[in-house]
DNA sequence: TATGAATGAGTCTTCATTCAT
DNA sequence: TATGAATGAAGACTCATTCAT
């Protein structure tokens, strides 16, 4: 008989490997054999799960975006309009070591994204995602009378859709400017104005 | 008495074409040999004027960040206040296939931004002189009364830099969504904020 | 489950192929592309059993050395005294194609071992073995009353060690006037004088 | 008017310099390029003395002989027999800094003379004056009663010869134990079996 | 005479991938 | 299912050498 194996579970092992490899090392050090070394699986083994490096790539980056999201779900259960928009701002803002590893890694992914359409098909899906869960709270904060009823909500989504990436990726790369009291000074500053938009 | 040649000047040509090249092919492609093929150089040749591939990316970085600053410093000359900063704005976002390049060119390097040190000084130097020019024209503004006296200049630095670079991003990635159209409108909304601010 | 094969016979048959390379062509042409096209092996294979090429001629000296200290291990057994001291000066001189090669190789590494201290610590060892195994010897005569009991050994153990050295050197660099047998006479000569010491 | 040049000075200036390098830095990184670099002089320049690489390095040992015998020369002169040979064994051992490099080189080249029969004539020479001078003093010592009439001289020159050889090699090898003193003392020891020999 | 620009072969090494077991 | 043996292409880099000036 043979053995059963939860391919699915031993697949996202090895993703959580190559997170935390591209966040760390990078993506040009991010080697299968360097994989398969700090996995303790064969490289072999590896390409069992995944037909190829490419392959391994595209389901990282997506598991770490389902990842991210889960978590957005879990922490807004109950919560809605604006309340539930600066939790989930505040979610997706680089200020935990695994946020900070996510942006990491998203970060790696952009530079493929820049250059392949089907990378960036990915980062763009991720990216509409955002949009629509912004989109979503604001309409209960209008409804809730948090926000003018008059007032255009895309442009305020993509504002805050564009400050929070912003925020982000200089948040990376100026670690010690954008400290994490920083980023939610810059935070408050922004949910400040919607409130203003009232 | 060999042929004289202007080592800058090469330097120059070659680095050009290794933007190119990375904001068409990404980085991972941008080999040595690749950059031999793609310019018609030797192999050779370009190791005469370089040490090695580490330099060769650093000065290509360097060069993207120092054209966009000249560009900026010419189409600014003689403005001031609001109107240099949504010049300056305006000249920041990939809406020419100039700036496109320039930022696909960038976010290759933020990968690499987030793994190494050096890097990531170079990136966060670029962040810290748009900051700069940024809270200059701010200043500039409120002493011209476009803005209010008492409003705290640097929140609202950071809040258009990060917004300048979220935009950017997303428009490189979502680039049929965030069209030159809607940059310019975004950059025409963000505008509008700060004369509110007045 | 993959072919099992037995890394340490590998490895050896690499390393002799290295080792005849060493005495043929010398270390500036024995390159690991050159290493593949002679043993019919792959690049790849070679890197498969050897980290690196410093790691392969390092083996492939020690190889040499442990080769001919077995040798004379063999040889040896049951001999001891002068009896065991000519036998084991014999076997070290550069008179049968093997040794020949093995003196070959090893003035490929005294090049090295001039300048590496590391190589150069190898070589000492082997110094140092023969040495102590002369001494040996040379004990063994003393207490066989094949020598006075008042000399002192360790000169003369040097002497036989400089003797051995020097014309192991000058048999390779000098081969047709070095012959076989004159190699033989010499040693002949040296055993006499030792007799001479009685 | 062309500039008059010494050409043969700067040929010598050259292989000084190439000696230096192989005796630090061993034969491998003895290349052109750092050649050029040390000596101060044009990768060019350097070419127009010495046909190509292979030719400069037949020069430097060509260079280091004629220079250890011509020191020989001048420090033999008015001296005989066995003094001479004494002096003459000085000399040629590894326990001065210049020596001691004219050692490490030479040992450079024995690793080319095991492979390449033009390097192996250049070094059988240079054995082969050495040999003819030994037996010249052993002449005059056998001239002057400082040996026995009957003895043969051959085989004694060769016994200094293969030890001078043996003692060079071994106290390159192994500097820490085989120090002036201990390569004085050895001497002293084949000197005093010369003038037992009597 | 002398330079250094330019070349391309060749160096070691790393890599993704295939495949027999 | 899983391993790791084996391959060969491609990586960055070094080098001796040629040649126009």
């Amino acid at each position: 008989m043979p053995k059963i194996v939860d391919h699915d579970e031993r697949r996202e092992r090895i993703v959580e490997i190559v997170a935390e490899m591209l966040a760390t090392v990078g993506a040009e050090k991010t080697t299968i054999r360097e994989i398969a070394r700090q996995s303790g699986y064969s490289r072999g083994f590896i390409e069992h799960y995944f037909h190829n490096k490419e392959e391994l790539i595209t389901k990282t980056i997506r598991w770490i975006n389902e990842r991210s999201l889960a978590r957005a779900d879990v922490a807004l259960k109950g919560k809605s309009g604006l309340t539930a928009l600066k939790a989930f701002s505040k979610l997706s803002l680089p200020i935990t070591p695994e946020t900070r590893n996510e942006w990491k890694v998203r970060m790696q992914f952009w530079g493929m994204a820049a250059v392949s359409d089907e990378h960036r098909r990915e980062q763009s899906k991720r990216i509409h995602v955002s949009e629509k869960i912004i989109l979503e709270f604001l309409q209960q904060a209008q409804d809730n009378n948090e926000l003018k009823t008059d007032i255009d909500l895309l442009p305020l989504a993509h504002s805050l859709l564009h400050r929070l990436n912003g925020l982000g990726c200089n948040a990376i790369l100026r670690p010690t400017y954008f400290t994490r009291q920083r980023q939610l000074q810059a935070l408050d500053h922004i949910m400040a104005e919607f409130i203003k938009a009232r």
